[in-house]
RNA sequence: CGGAGCGUAGCUCAGCCUGGCUAGAGCACUUGCUUUGGGAGCAAGACGUCGCAGGUUCGAAUCCUGUCGCUCCGACCA
């Protein structure tokens, strides 16, 4: 391809709506243009890129054993009503209504499609097991679209679902994806590692994030170094230890701590009571019903394990007024020993387990209970894990101090189980003529996300930086004359067709530009080979072989080819 | 949806506070000349409903109200 006669718009500067490095330089660079927000076009060179990772995708999925499929993103309503994420996900769901005024569903996933179609085609244990995969556009409609493609409202993604005849087949598909997910990820020259994580509101028992490590990442993963543990932050646990229990102290006795409403002023003088000898409690209304949750002082509450706790599909803290309601006080003096409503369910975090001698809120503005003990005191509905881990405490695996940071998800893998079969019939018949619900799985990779997630971990000061198997161009010649017969483009042209016959992707930079602007061009776009062909080095017989990592090679014409094809080939 | 900020040329931005002549700069674009190994120079030119709608005023890019869009923080995130 030649340049002047594609479209590849480059931007001296980034537009100011591009927060992150690597949205900026998919704008700089000609890849993407945005038509509103968190809805983009592809220019040619991120087509090519886009292309070339669907590309991974696919080999590894069929070498995997899952068969390719493309189902409809327009997806009616029925289905979504019969597993009842019509109700659960309707914060996502783009709705359109055709002129019959029935009511449509732009895909964001397709779990209901695939498992109506299994329903249909499939029938016995012979059929079994089948993974059925498709990459296609998915509609979200994100409360807030950000970071280019990381979050956007319209994106590509590669779904993939397994049905099985058991949970131990099932298990056996889960770990086929979870190493395909691997393969494909080195393949697109990320660094990346897989973390447990929570379920989310598609269920399931199981499942794992696939995390690129970066400061821009929107989460934040727990691991270990020692033992390679490593959570999603949301479902993380440690080995923190347990409250130590202390001399009883007689029955809780009430004092008086006027205008002292957080952890932080009950630990100052002049009551001195530690973070960790205190009980937080908050309350949260769970679908409209209050619900208690008890934990330590100087801990955090994790919202994500409450909510996979209760079950509920909406809760919320109660506002100060609704705390007044329920027990009688206002945030600060809050607790759960005295004045507790029968109904209201109360969780209470494994670390306040037989913990004795314990300050909380006594349900009076402006006064606290001591030596509470929980055994004795409160009456606790459900003990659960509901702290959040912070950095530095020990592994729950090997005890070793854990570590935080920032990653993006790229890929999520989820054992489902029979929660959509049984809803939707899909199942089979087994060896015995029993009719059982397929176990199933489903396996997500974010198409456009892991394009900028190579963006976001491949860059330098001057641009993209394109691992050789997904770049847009391989190689990038840069005359320095354009005029039709110079012997400079001669030359370019005559390398330009030894290459592209010999399979190599090419683009020939035949702008008539200076030297400065078509350097930083190719600079930015991040070819892998950028080779310089201009009348200094024409003079000495040479051309000029650069590396987008790495020195500088002259070599001679003749031996021009051959050196760029050296250069193609994978290190080691 | 809560909080904050921003909408002026294709892009980056100035002008707004304190209303006033023909609305500006750099880059990009067109033409010509010069230049030609890391984002050239000179000259000429084209490009604007100052997001939109109301209002205040003799007069609004500027002040007020509403609205739409964009960005960030939060909530959300199969």
């Amino acid at each position: 391809m030649k340049w002047t006669e594609t479209l590849i718009p480059t931007l001296r500067e980034a537009p100011s709506d591009a927060e992150i490095l690597s949205h900026k330089l998919l704008l700089r660079a000609g890849l993407i243009r945005k038509l509103a927000g968190g809805v983009y076009t592809f220019l040619p060179l991120g087509l090519r890129v886009l292309r070339k990772v669907e590309q991974i995708i696919r080999e590894e999925m069929d070498r995997a054993g899952a068969i390719e499929v493309l189902m409809p993103a327009l997806q009616p309503r029925e289905i979504w009503e019969q597993t009842g994420r019509a109700e659960t996900a309707k914060g996502v769901l783009f709705k359109v209504r055709d002129g019959a005024d029935r009511e449509w569903f732009l895909s964001p996933t397709a779990e209901e499609v695939i498992t109506t179609l299994a329903a249909h085609e499939i029938s016995s244990y012979r059929q079994l097991p089948r993974n059925f995969y498709q990459i296609s556009t998915k509609f979200r409609d994100e409360i807030r679209p950000r970071f280019g493609l990381m979050r956007a409202k319209e994106f590509i993604m590669k779904d993939a679902y397994s049905f099985d005849v058991s949970d131990a087949a099932a298990m056996a598909s889960y770990q086929k994806m979870y190493a395909a997910y691997h393969r494909i990820f080195d393949r697109c020259g990320l660094q990346n590692f897989p973390v447990e994580a929570d379920s989310g509101v598609i269920g399931g028992s199981h499942s794992h994030e696939f995390m690129v490590p970066a400061d821009t990442g929107e989460n934040e993963v727990v691991f270990c170094e020692a033992c390679g543990y490593a959570a999603n932050r949301e479902k993380a646990t440690s080995g923190v230890p347990g409250t130590a229990a202390r001399e009883p102290g007689g029955a809780p006795e009430q004092f008086a701590t006027p205008g002292v409403v957080t952890i932080e002023a009950l630990s100052r003088e002049p009551y001195g009571v530690a973070a960790h000898r205190q009980i937080k409690t908050l309350v949260y209304l769970v679908e409209d019903s209050p619900v208690l949750v008890l934990i330590r002082g100087d801990d955090q509450l994790n919202e994500t394990k409450f909510s996979a706790r209760t079950g509920g599909l909406t809760f919320r803290p109660a506002t100060p007024e609704e705390c007044v309601e329920i027990l009688g006080a206002r945030p600060g003096s809050l607790g759960a020993v005295r004045r507790v409503p029968a109904e209201v369910r109360v969780l209470a975090d494994e670390r306040l387990r037989g913990a004795n001698d314990m300050t909380t809120g006594a349900n009076e503005d402006g006064f606290h209970l001591r030596h509470v003990a929980m055994d004795r005191d409160v009456r606790v509905s459900d003990w659960f894990d509901l702290r959040t881990v912070a950095a530095g405490e020990p592994c729950v695996k090997c005890g070793q101090p854990l570590n935080i940071r920032r990653a993006i998800e790229v890929g999520h893998v989820f054992k489902l189980g029979t929660k959509y079969s049984e809803k939707l019939g899909a199942s089979y018949l087994d060896e015995s003529g029993a009719r059982r619900p397929c176990v199933m799985g489903c396996y997500g990779i974010g198409v456009t996300r892991t394009l900028q997630a190579i963006i976001e971990q491949g860059n330098d000061k001057d641009g993209i930086i394109w691992p050789l198997s997904v770049a847009p161009y391989q190689v990038c010649l840069t005359p320095l004359q354009v005029a039709a017969g110079h012997p400079v483009m001669e030359l370019a042209e005559t390398l330009y067709r030894e290459l592209t016959a010999r399979g190599v992707e090419v683009l020939l930079d035949d702008r008539d530009e200076r030297p400065g602007v078509k350097f930083k061009d190719a600079d930015l776009v991040g070819f892998p080979i950028r080779v310089a062909i201009g009348e200094k080095s024409l003079a000495r017989g040479q051309v000029e072989i650069k590396p987008r990592r790495g020195a500088l090679l002259a070599v001679d014409c003749a031996a021009a080819v051959s050196g760029i094809m050296a250069q193609l080939q994978p290190p080691g």
